[in-house]
DNA sequence: ATATAATATAGCAATATAGCGATATAGATA
DNA sequence: TATCTATATCGCTATATTGCTATATTATAT
């Protein structure tokens, strides 16, 4: 039971994945503009669409030669406020301190 | 920005943590209680307890030579409860495939 | 002062994660 | 067919995480 909610969280728990379901908020996107935005290596890009997709953050189709990802359920933006709204004050206190000393 | 949400992420990102706010859903324990009950070495729960306390999912206070540990905001529940009841049923798929294979 | 109980920290080994470049695959186009 | 574009996968390195045991540390009790 906490496996899987645990490893939803994991997905969660990467910057850079998070700054791709934000990216998709607004609609739908193909891994190149992705990659085109996020600023990083497209392998790096790929993977990081591979571990949310497999635990079914996203969903994809593939049109032509591109591969279309897009939020499969928009619940996921209410998770990701849910931490902004109600834990940012007063959670963020401590957090940007480990941030600002290095931790990631 | 991302990185104290994906920090915050990160620290549900493990079962054992999740089981240990279970815990504290029903109220404040100290940390031997909680030892006692999620069946790990006391180091480990120790350091899983330091994770929650530092990204401020748990405070703590001193009471004799016990350290009792509480839930800050209850709201950490309904974080956890989002994700069961939006996306347990249709996520839930890929990641119990994952975890019978052997995913962690 | 000493011993006991409750916690925390240090240090280590095993494993997982995240980045990259190189390479493979799939579809579109010349 | 050959080539180009878009993606995915492989293999590697560096780092992070998680578990443990051993060892502090702190407060209580004798």
């Amino acid at each position: 039971m906490n496996n899987f909610r645990s490893t939803i969280f994991r997905a969660l728990a990467d910057p850079n994945r998070i700054k791709i379901i934000e990216l998709l908020r607004s609609g739908e996107r193909c891994a190149c503009e992705i990659v085109g935005e996020v600023g990083f290596a497209q392998p790096t890009v790929s993977r990081h669409l591979k571990v949310l997709t497999d635990t079914g953050i996203l969903r994809r189709r593939k049109e032509g030669n591109k591969m279309i990802y897009s939020i499969t359920y928009p619940k996921i933006h209410e998770l990701i406020d849910l931490v902004d709204a109600r834990f940012v004050d007063s959670l963020s206190k401590n957090v940007i301190a480990m941030v600002r000393q290095g931790y990631r």
